[in-house]
DNA sequence: TATTGTTATACTCTATAACTATA
DNA sequence: TATAGTTATAGAGTATAACAATA
């Protein structure tokens, strides 16, 4: 019954679903959505407070917040940034690390049981579409260092 | 190259981009994403506090802000219960659906912007398998009546 | 002049706990 | 007692506008 309600109305529901699964696992991991993401943009390398604008999508005003609070959970720090006396490199700590690690882990294990009951070959070509249909989305998703 | 990031990657990028999505498409029907989604949870039929509360995985507390500020833009408006007098249910004003049906148009045409690309066939077995995926999704994306 | 980031302000969203009224 | 909904409170997220410092 519900297989017909089109593209358009699934691809609704499905970020429904994966929203309220990645909050559920932030809140696991002591994080809400946006500093779960923040710290995943992250995980690969420092950034500055405008790189992270447009990475998450942010203004720069916002960000000063979600970064203060995840300064004072001690989550992540800021940096100089010895070439721009403007700049700053928002970089995370070791125990932003720990953080972002935990929660990819089991935001991993919690995707990976949504997508459990395909068969292989449909979940191979679902994430074939996936990837097509995301190549030009930010990584916001890599796997910690 | 952002094609063997694997499904959970996909699923990630992809509930990011199709919220982008979501919010912008709002925010030019001057919704939020919460607002947004209340309206279409209502597109049908009327519904009480604790139906809503469920279908949109809110606290109840928390919904009473929300249709607070909906009723306040005209939105919605709080019937009282005939059969339960402590109940009431929640409906669309005229503004409402009006808002609602340009909300859902416009969603409908970004959405299928971002699928225009696939071929027919893969775009079918797509809608297949988010109708999978998401068999037991609350709907709310609704065509408005 | 343009860019980097912050501050001030206001609004929205959400949760927990305590409450009222009705079932 | 249990359920429907609200209030009080607090914290988080976000935007716009104005600003300071540096490029």
């Amino acid at each position: 019954m519900p297989q017909d309600l089109g593209p358009v109305a699934g691809l609704v529901r499905l970020t429904f679903l994966i929203q309220t699964v990645y909050a559920e696992v932030g809140r696991g991991c002591d994080l809400t959505a946006a500093q779960a993401q923040l710290l995943c943009t992250l995980a690969d390398e420092p950034k500055g407070m405008a790189d992270l604008s447009r990475l998450l999508g942010l203004e720069r005003s916002s960000l000063t917040g979600l970064v203060d609070r995840a300064e004072h959970r001690g989550y992540v720090v800021r940096r100089s940034d010895p070439s721009d006396r403007r700049a700053v490199r928002v970089a995370l700590t070791p125990e932003g690390l720990t953080a972002v690690g935990r929660f990819h882990d089991e935001l991993t294990v919690q995707l990976q049981s949504v997508l459990a009951d395909l068969p292989a070959s449909e979940r191979k070509a679902f994430s074939r579409t996936l990837g097509k249909l995301t190549a030009t989305v930010p990584d916001t998703f890599t796997t910690p260092v």
